[in-house]
DNA sequence: ATGGGTTCATACGGTTCA
DNA sequence: TGAACCGTATGAACCCAT
């Protein structure tokens, strides 16, 4: 839809692609929750956890960018779980 | 990219190799601040605190090196070691 | 068409060595 | 110190099931 065209990406700010993981977002952010949604507590924000997350600097904290997804409406039950956790 | 091979160190002007800690800047400026970004108190200016750094000029004085990498904008949160020194 | 996963080239931080 | 090298995270392209 068009609508869709000029679509924001909720957590960056970023040319959004459509819905992933129940949110509005860009095809990084995508990745970057599909990597990360099960890593929550062995990320560490390298700032103070209060890290503005844009199309600039949302390379720079993992855990920031993480709960931006989170708090935007992500969610990890979308995936196929087969991530096998990591913590086996 | 084309662009970034002609690019130039912005901290002592050698060939720039991309970012590094956020600066555009040479492999050796890299490795300083890699190196030096947690000395900054023990260091010192053997002249008087304005050195000009250059490609020649750079090994000369760590302490005004490594001011004009954070005036630069380097930053050291991006290093590993940082993570360990915030848990702690 | 949409939204999952998979793959691959690249950027950049760390490590090693002359 | 600086250069070569290595490993991991990122992001874009692509594929597949619905």
């Amino acid at each position: 839809m068009d609508t869709l065209s000029h679509a924001k990406c909720v957590i960056c700010n970023d040319r959004a692609k459509g819905y992933n993981f129940n949110v509005l977002s860009c095809v990084s952010c995508k990745a970057f929750f599909r990597r990360n949604a099960f890593r929550e507590d062995s990320l560490l924000c390298p700032f103070v956890g209060k890290c503005n997350i844009t199309l600039l600097t949302r390379k720079f904290c993992q855990k920031c960018r993480l709960n931006k997804c989170f708090a935007s409406g992500m969610i990890k039950e979308k995936q196929k779980q087969n991530k096998d956790h990591i913590n086996t």
